[in-house]
DNA sequence: GCAGGAATTCCACGTGTGAGGAGTTCAGGC
DNA sequence: GCCTGAACTCCTCACACGTGGAATTCCTGC
């Protein structure tokens, strides 16, 4: 009889979107999960698709994880153009583009996966240190005050991931729930004194 | 000849400190790769130990681990002694206490499991919520202003976590090389503003 | 219309995991 | 001096993982 439940193997006819799936099945299960959390059998079966096909197009997981990472470059880059207008408003609108860019479809998952990954362990610590550390500090620091932008830099974006962690990672009431003009409205002002206003005076 | 490999199994004469050698291997393998990453062999290795002596004494991983979050009372405590005397030092003091906390080997360990295991899935993310939410906002909350005390603390709480994770978690630098009482200095205010300066204006 | 390569299937390997259980040795209560 | 139970070692099971490769089918370029 030579059971047939093999699906046909072989080339599908016309564009199966095969790789596209595969990539969103990946940013949703490594936004879940994370890196080590996520399988590719689990992906694969996500995608509809058998596990072979994922080293086929990808390579290897960690080039899988490369790929989901990718965040489209002009929403990469609106965090840059934050800087410019009414230095007043600088706080304001920094809270404004970074939440939006964890609200984005186009570039939660990303963050999730690279958040999820990066604290899970040692190892991977590095990869939020580069990525955030590098962009986020690069793109803002050069507006700041010479001396200490830096400083001023790393503090603000760390309040910024705490309260990304709360709100789209753990889902920690009540900033999981703020309305989101109270949740800048209570932000700005905060990250506005970290960027422009006098430095403490020591103990 | 009957090759004897083994080590005489069997109980050991005298007090062996083997239930305390595993939970601080535990505690330690949970603080650097969280609870999926951290293995059970691995830990029993550390102990110096075999893997069944941990089922023995803990039962399953998931009863290790909890076992592994008890922070001594003493300790958890001392967030809720931060709210006597001056409440123009509350930001201070609570900072101070924070940091403490983290840096503290009684609970560093712990919360280090916490933060990552919590993290880095969905599925553990209550955990965090439920431990620092109800613990934090709880000690917290009471001693503010009655309409919007839980919010004031959550994001006082949030900034402090994405200082503690930037710092103790992923060691990002500048915040990581900080001199503390410089991070003191530079926080203090942000948390006194947080807990008791008059609420946002809607935009 | 034929050849080469891309897309697809399934199977196998080696490793690591948490759990469970069988057997051995010793301490402490009677 | 025995006997229960705690401490201890070893072995096994069933499963999941990432990787690799063989075989098949179809599209595309010539």
């Amino acid at each position: 009889m030579e059971l047939e439940n093999r699906r046909s193997a072989g080339r599908r006819t016309g564009d199966s979107g095969t790789r596209a799936a595969i990539l969103a099945a990946a940013r949703e299960q490594f936004a879940g999960k994370g890196y080590d959390g996520a399988s590719l059998r689990v992906i694969a079966a996500a995608a509809g698709v058998d596990t072979g096909l994922i080293r086929h197009f990808y390579g290897s997981k960690d080039d899988l994880f490369d790929a989901a990472l990718q965040i489209p470059q002009e929403i990469a880059h609106r965090m840059g153009q934050v800087f410019t207008g009414d230095p007043d408003h600088y706080g304001a609108r920094l809270v404004e583009a970074y939440l939006s860019l964890w609200e984005d479809p186009a570039s939660s998952g990303a963050l999730l996966a690279i958040v999820r990954s990066a604290i899970a362990s040692d190892r991977a610590a590095d990869r939020l240190q580069a990525i955030l550390g590098a962009r986020f500090l690069a793109d803002i620091s050069p507006h700041l005050d010479d001396t200490d932008g830096h400083t001023r830099a790393a503090l603000a974006g760390a309040h910024l991931l705490g309260v990304a962690i709360a709100r789209y990672v753990v889902h920690a009431s009540p900033v999981a729930d703020m309305d989101r003009d109270a949740l800048v409205a209570w932000c700005a002002p905060t990250v506005q004194r970290y960027l422009t206003a006098p430095p403490p005076a020591p103990a």
